[in-house]
DNA sequence: TCTGGGGTCCTAGGACCC
DNA sequence: TCTGGGGTCCTAGGACCC
């Protein structure tokens, strides 16, 4: 266990609703909700002024539009959150290089890792600590326009509880020595793994409280709970955790699904989408570079049962057809009379490229390897197939202008979806740089609206010339050694570069 | 208008092998 | 001629996390 609390966790605050505020002017102070916005969606996340009305993340939409229907409701920007995590992400780099994100707005540091580390600037305190915390959150806020909380620990755990009471906006440190005495009245949902099954399990058991668990002795949480999360929650319970910030490791599978609308009963038809998410699959697997030996197929039905079908071949692949056919003999297996609301295709078992690359190599030299015969081993040279060409139906036309989404006009500039529906859109012109923007209304086709690509915060929407994606260095320059004393607290806006 | 989408890890049983 | 064990792989399901 640390001296010192050199283990950092930082969670960005309420992070794919704050960047929406940021990126658009008129939504700063309103209650913002981003998720599914179709009747099956969930929350994604609500902005600060929505959970005052009792909306969060993982409620359905629904649920949360009846509690707060003057919030914006937006379809989630998942290109845009990408990238501005990446400058945040530089940011706790620049730190240290033991950085392991969690998701695209948290992660753990090892500050210890870091070049300030003993050895090359002396001993850890706790002062120390919180000034390199407190000088992050200023660079992030200079370099974003977001507020992120930090938590400072001796330990993973105790990191990520000191930043959850840091929120919003703020920073916790957790001495080391006190973690013991500051969880034994905490519920024991604040442990790692605690879900609502465990929870209740242990609420049978008469452990309501962390303490609780450490005063329950290792064998019986084993009893209650198995080997390996019985003697995890043990050591927990009683502030000890070791595990070591580990920087991000390869993915061990890839997967897509998608939940209609309503419930498919038609087999042309699930054949069809099992097909389609074959394909967005393997181009996902091949995006990363990365081939996989097992298929999965996941079917949930109308009642919410849940199946998985997999399929484990001689060889990796990132054939399309290979993984293609594999999907399609495992859904074949699967009675879907009754009606299915999710499918979804996966692969696990993933291997480089390299080592599928030696593996087709070795096929293609085989005699007479016939494709069919050896699943995975031959991969023809085409591109993946790309994805299916939208039809042009009106429900795919609402489909791609979902609130939220970014269009430009030819007379008005750049703007963003507020609604649309009966043959018209609402749209809002404003961005990252402006005053909050008015509303016009066109029809859905007229000809001098186009969609758009987003910008990000510190992109000013100056005269409107805009660039396209791809502008990787247009990122801001990030160089915190530089920025810690000059943060403004305002992202740039920038209104003057072209 | 009940319940998204992307993951991770663990358990347990059966097959198969030594 | 029998109740023996252990390891690994595969499949399926479940809990949990963000």
């Amino acid at each position: 266990m640390r001296r010192a609390p050199t283990v950092l966790h930082l969670d960005m605050d309420a992070f794919f609703a704050a960047v929406e505020q940021a990126t658009k002017p008129s939504l700063r102070g309103k209650p913002v909700v981003v998720g599914g916005l179709g009747p099956r969606g969930v929350v994604a996340t609500a902005s600060y002024e929505a959970r005052v009305f009792g909306v969060h993340s993982a409620m359905p939409t629904a649920q949360a539009r009846r509690l707060c229907p003057n919030a914006a409701y937006l379809a989630p920007r998942f290109g845009l959150y990408r990238r501005v995590s990446e400058v945040v992400m530089g940011l706790l780099r620049d730190l240290s290089p033991l950085v392991e994100p969690l998701s695209l707005d948290e992660a753990f540091v090892d500050l210890e890792a870091g070049r300030a580390g003993p050895g090359a600037g002396g001993e850890w305190s706790e002062q120390r600590a919180r000034a390199i915390g407190e000088r992050l959150r200023r660079e992030i806020r200079a370099a974003t326009g977001l507020c992120g909380s930090v938590g400072l620990a001796g330990s993973k755990m105790l990191a990520k509880v000191a930043s959850e009471r840091a929120k919003p906006d703020g920073l916790v440190v957790i001495p080391p020595g006190t973690e013991r005495a500051l969880l034994a009245p905490m519920p024991v949902r604040v442990l790692p793994g605690v879900g609502p099954a465990t929870g209740q399990t242990l609420r049978r058991a008469g452990i309501a409280t962390v303490g609780e668990v450490a005063e329950a002795g290792e064998a019986e949480l084993v009893r209650l709970l198995g080997r390996a999360h019985g003697t995890a929650l043990h050591l927990m319970a009683r502030g000890v955790d070791e595990r070591p910030v580990v920087a991000e490791r390869d993915a061990k599978s890839v997967s897509v699904e998608d939940t209609f609308d309503t419930d498919l009963t038609d087999r042309t038809r699930i054949h069809a989408e099992v097909a389609r998410l074959a394909d967005r699959c393997v181009e996902r697997l091949r995006a990363a570079g990365r081939s996989g030996r097992t298929v999965v197929v996941k079917v949930r039905s109308y009642d919410f049962s849940t199946l998985t079908r997999s399929e484990t071949l001689r060889g990796p692949t990132d054939d399309p057809a290979v993984v293609g056919e594999a999907a399609a003999r495992l859904i074949e297996g699967v009675d879907t009379t009754a009606g299915v609301r999710l499918l979804g295709v996966g692969v696990s078992g993933l291997a480089d490229f390299t080592q599928e690359d030696l593996f087709a190599q070795a096929a293609a030299l085989a005699p007479t390897g016939e494709g069919a015969a050896v699943p995975g081993a031959v991969r023809p040279p085409g591109p993946a197939p790309s994805s299916e060409a939208d039809p042009v139906t009106g429900e795919a036309a609402v489909r791609r202008l979902p609130p939220g989404r970014d269009v430009r006009h030819a007379r008005y500039g750049p703007g963003w979806v507020q609604g649309s529906g009966l043959g018209r859109v609402t749209v809002r012109f404003e961005g990252p740089g402006t005053p909050p923007g008015r509303v016009r209304t066109f029809p859905v086709d007229d000809p001098e609206l186009e969609l758009s690509e987003p910008l990000a915060p510190w992109e000013g929407t100056g005269d409107g010339g805009r660039e396209g994606p791809g502008g990787q260095r247009s990122e801001p320059a990030t160089r915190p050694k530089d920025m810690s004393s000059s943060g403004t607290g305002a992202p740039a806006p920038g209104t003057s570069s072209p």
